[in-house]
DNA sequence: CTCCGTGTTTTGTCCTGGACAAACCAGAAC
DNA sequence: GTTCTGGTTTGTCCAGGACAAAACACGGAG
């Protein structure tokens, strides 16, 4: 009871290593070495688990497993980041000092101080601007303290569901829509990311569109459904760095055969920036491309 | 093109039914009978996946695999619900119409009418009435709508995205609890429903107590150092119907270890209504249940 | 020196087929 | 009618093999 035994299921809920990756790097490198039980199944001592969730953050940060594993004990928090920053000098430094106060806040758990000082600053510089240069920025910078390890998932998890409070409620606010056009906002199953969507639907909220928000981890044939079953314009999916890069191509291409051809589809998020859409795919580099191309869809 | 096929890992995703079970089912039942790729790898077409839904559909409902599969094709929704309704009866009469008003118009697709019936209700009626006369029915109303195949996946996932903004707003609304006790509310991975959580958290903060919202899909490690991060005194726990039952014991004795003794560990949901809790942990049959259990940790 | 193509290594996912325990059901005994 | 008990159903786990896509390393061309 002292040291609690995970089974290989719950070291999958838990680390998001599918079962056959656990298994895989046993085979292969000799690491994870769970004990077995009477029935001869894995049981994974707390402590490995640990280990296991260390190096899948490292994973996602773009480090080799079979680096990772071999690497003894020292290799704790002495790895940098592999893959390039996405501009981190571009990040707006005009409120660096007040991006920092509000990941303190965090930091310390102060849920009340971080919703007052987020409401404060929504108030103070309107949503658009929130939006951009508040959320969007606070988004990233937690994302990589995550990434480092300088927050831990509770953390994050704290940051995600206050900030995604004030931003619904922020919404609220606004007066309904102007009925054109009509956009459909949600994401694929196994997609749980929904900060981005939120922050897109203030955006396009504020230009006067009409948001139907659905939430995260439609299937694909109900997206199509719901689409027609909305009268959709356009159709708008996140995707987060964790989600398998490796099917998004086949997805999308899969959507797109199933939504009317009238219907736009437009993607967005960390998770397809290294990626070329498949064609009437529409791609978003950032949350300013999506007002943009709003105003491009009214053109029409 | 015009009839997209699903590779095992789509299925799994759409579907919810673990790659194992696929397997095991087209090797036991004879069906799904997927094709195969160059490559020899299953290819489902759309068909086989639609009814592959409806059949966990009705899984979910207390039914057996091996009579669904068997069943030829009158099976649609000819079957009734195998498990008795919990209390059918004793579900607030005193305003049938009104919650029948609600559903029709997540029926008609009509989110900005939905938002604004539910916000009057909030206002005519209070948070705590609201919540236990209106959101908790509704919520168990849609629940077996979409049990029964009269509502679709994307108007389960509307009602729920719209219901969860108008709670949450509502419970921004309130003043900053008082500091005791402190409850830490969240979910464990693979349980993403959150609207129990939401529908008691607004009644803890209406009662004073200071709440900490982590989110859904915390995992079991984090919890306990969320509980001590944040000092809290009680951690509550949600699970749904969706959740395998089987891992529940295993789970909470875990946690139930991994926190301080001082930690009351709450849990609720309709995933763990049959179910007896090892010791140390309190189950709650409704939500009236943790309202009393609020007054009852302060007697103490 | 940088950029681009090509061969090699790494890595994840899928496959088959077997085993078993927990959940479920039905009929017997009380 | 209720409780116990044995058989059946069903999901999960295991081992080991195969392969393709991604990542890498290297060499040549601009």
């Amino acid at each position: 009871m002292n040291t609690p035994s995970f089974n290989i299921a719950a070291v999958e809920r838990d680390t998001g290593l599918s079962k056959d990756v656990l298994r895989m790097w046993e085979r292969r490198y000799g690491f994870p070495t769970p004990e077995r039980d009477g029935n001869g199944e894995r049981l994974y001592p707390a402590e490995q688990v640990e280990r296991l969730r260390q190096i899948k953050r490292l994973m996602d940060q773009g480090h080799r497993p079979g680096k990772l594993i071999a690497a003894p004990e020292g290799e704790l928090s002495a790895l940098a980041p592999r893959r390039p920053r996405p501009a981190p000098a571009e990040c707006q430094i005009n409120d660096r000092a007040g991006l920092e106060e509000l990941l303190t806040l965090i930091r310390q758990h102060d849920a009340n101080g971080y919703t007052q000082a987020l409401q404060q600053r929504l108030v103070r510089l309107g949503l658009q601007s929130f939006v951009l240069d508040i959320v969007a920025p606070l988004t990233q910078q937690v994302g990589e303290a995550w990434e480092d390890g300088r927050f831990a998932v509770f953390e994050e998890h704290l940051f995600t569901e206050l900030t995604k409070r004030v931003l619904r409620q922020a919404i609220a606010t606004l007066p309904p829509g102007s009925g054109s056009p009509r956009v459909l906002l949600t994401s694929l199953p196994d997609e749980q990311h929904i900060l981005g969507l939120l922050m897109l639907e203030a955006l396009l909220a504020l230009e006067g569109a009409e948001c139907i928000p659905l939430g995260t981890q439609m299937p694909l044939l109900e997206i199509s459904r719901a689409a027609s079953a909305h009268r959709a314009d356009i159709v708008a999916l996140s995707f987060s760095v964790a989600f398998p890069l490796r099917q998004i191509p086949a997805l999308l291409q899969q959507l797109r055969g199933a939504l009317p051809d009238a219907v736009e589809l437009w993607v967005g998020g960390s998770g397809v920036s290294r990626l070329t859409p498949p064609p009437g795919v529409l791609r978003f580099a950032g949350l300013e491309a999506g007002v943009e191309a709003l105003a491009g869809w009214r053109q029409q």
